[in-house]
DNA sequence: CACACCAATGCAGCAGCTGT
DNA sequence: ACAGCTGCTGCATTGGTGTG
C-alpha cells in the first residue's frame, strides 16, 4: 500500500456517518462497542476495514511513543519502509486534524494524552509504590493457595518418597515450612531413615500448628510452636533434643528486591519467629520499612548449634555499613532489573503493533490488486 | 490466555574442623 | 596430609494464583 492510499483510507473513515458529536473517534473503541452505550448516548456500528487499519497505526504510534525521543529515530528506521511511510502518514494526519483523536486500543487507554517515557517503567515504580501503600493491609496467607500448595508437596513427596529429606555432603537431614515463611530443620543424620523418621515428626507438628492456630493470622505464638513440635516428637517416643531443631525465616521479597530474604538458621525459636515478623511486617509496610527489618535481621546474632560446623554455616553478622551496602545494592540492581524488563515490554509491544500494521497494509493491497 | 507473582521445595556448595 | 563431616546459605525449580 502506497503513502497515497493510506490517505485515501483515512479520508474515507472521516466520512462514515455516525451519531456522536465527537466524530467517529469513539466508535473506534472495540470495549465500547461490546458494551452497551452509556445512557443518552448512541453509537454505530464500527466500519470494520478501516477502523482496523486506523487502531493498527494508533497502536503503532503509540508503541513508538513509549521510547525515549532520541530512541525513536532508531525504531522507525528499523521498520519496513511501507509501514514507516503508513505510520509517518498517520501521524501527519493526526497533526493536522486539531480534533482530539481517541482511537482506542483494546486493552490501551485513551491516545488523547501519550502515555508519558518510560510508561512502563512508570508502572513498574507504581507497582512498587502499591507494595509500600500495602502498609495498612495486614499480610495474610492465602488459604486456598496454601492448602492447595500443601496438596502438592506431599503428592510430590508421596512421589518421590522422601520429600523434606535432602542428602547433605555428610549425611541426611530433614526441612520443613512449619508455618508461612518459616521452616524447621533437623540435624544431619547418617542415614536417610533417620531423618525421614525427623520429617514425619516435623510434619506431625505442622499439623498441630496448624489445628491450633488460625489460618489467617500472621502471629504465631512461639509457646504454641515450640509445644507442638514437643507433643510432636513425644508421639513418635523422641525428645526434642533428639530433633535438634533450628529455625529460619524466609520471607519472598521478590516484589521489593528481587529475591527471598532468609534469616540466620537459630536454636532459638523466638529469636527466628521474631525475625519473620520483622520481616514479614517490613514487607507489607513497603521498601522503606523492609530494609530497615533486613538491616537488623543481618546485623542480629543468633544462637547455633554447638556443632563443628564452619563455613558457610557459621556466618557472622554484617557490621552496619556492610549491611547498608549489601541491601542498598539488591534493591539497586532490583531497580535496574525492572527497568530492563519494561524496555523489552516496550520492544515486544512494537513488535505486535508493526506485525498488526503490515498484516492490515498486506490485505489492503491484496484486495486493491483483485 | 499469557504473563507475572508467589509460596514452598530441592539441592549444590561453602570452608574450617576432625579423624585417620 | 587429606578425605570426609557439618549444617547453613543462596539460588533454581515447581506449580498454583492473580491480573490485565
Amino acid at each position: 500500500m502506497s503513502l497515497q492510499n493510506v490517505m485515501i483510507v483515512m479520508t474515507k473513515s472521516d466520512h462514515i456517518p455516525t451519531a456522536h458529536p465527537a466524530g467517529w473517534t469513539e466508535r473506534c473503541s472495540l470495549s465500547q462497542c461490546r458494551r452497551p452505550p452509556p445512557s443518552g448516548r448512541t453509537y454505530v456500528q464500527p466500519a470494520p476495514r478501516t477502523d482496523r487499519a486506523l487502531r493498527a497505526l494508533e497502536r503503532l504510534r503509540r508503541a513508538v511513543a513509549e521510547f525515549p525521543r532520541e530512541a525513536r529515530r532508531e525504531v522507525l528506521e528499523a521498520m519496513a519502509p511501507t509501514t514507516r511511510l503508513a505510520l509517518l502518514a498517520f501521524m501527519e494526519r493526526l497533526e493536522r486534524s486539531k480534533a482530539p483523536l481517541t482511537v482506542a486500543v483494546p486493552g490501551g487507554e485513551s491516545s488523547q494524552r501519550p502515555r508519558p517515557w518510560p510508561a512502563r517503567l512508570a508502572k513498574a515504580k507504581a507497582r512498587l509504590r502499591s507494595a509500600e501503600r500495602e502498609a495498612h493491609r495486614p499480610w495474610r496467607p492465602r488459604a486456598a493457595r496454601i492448602a492447595r500448595t500443601a496438596r502438592t508437596a506431599t503428592a510430590r513427596s508421596d512421589r518421590q518418597g522422601q520429600g523434606g529429606v535432602y542428602r547433605k555432603q555428610g549425611g541426611w537431614m530433614a526441612k520443613l515450612c512449619l508455618i508461612p515463611y518459616f521452616y524447621v530443620s533437623s540435624r544431619c543424620f547418617q542415614s536417610p531413615q533417620q531423618a525421614a523418621s525427623m520429617l514425619k515428626v516435623l510434619r506431625r507438628a505442622r499439623d498441630l500448628t496448624a489445628a491450633t492456630a488460625t489460618a489467617t493470622s500472621s502471629c504465631y505464638r512461639s509457646e504454641l510452636l515450640k509445644q507442638a513440635l514437643v507433643d510432636a516428637c513425644c508421639q513418635e517416643g523422641l525428645e526434642l533434643q533428639d530433633l535438634a531443631p533450628s529455625f529460619t525465616a524466609y520471607v519472598d521479597a521478590k516484589g521489593i528486591v528481587g529475591c527471598a530474604v532468609s534469616s540466620r538458621s537459630s536454636t532459638c525459636l523466638e529469636e527466628a519467629l521474631d525475625h519473620r515478623s520483622l520481616l514479614l511486617a517490613g514487607r507489607a509496610k513497603g521498601w522503606s520499612h523492609f530494609r530497615e527489618a533486613w538491616l537488623h535481621v543481618l546485623q542480629a546474632t543468633v544462637q547455633r548449634r554447638p556443632s563443628r560446623a564452619w563455613g558457610r554455616a557459621r556466618s557472622k553478622p554484617l557490621k552496619k555499613a556492610h549491611a547498608e551496602v549489601f541491601v542498598d545494592k539488591a534493591r539497586r540492581s532490583f531497580e535496574l532489573q525492572m527497568e530492563a524488563t519494561a524496555v523489552a515490554v516496550c520492544r515486544k509491544r512494537l513488535a505486535r503493533a508493526v506485525q498488526k500494521v503490515d498484516a492490515v497494509l498486506k490485505e489492503s493491497h491484496k484486495k486493491r490488486s483483485l
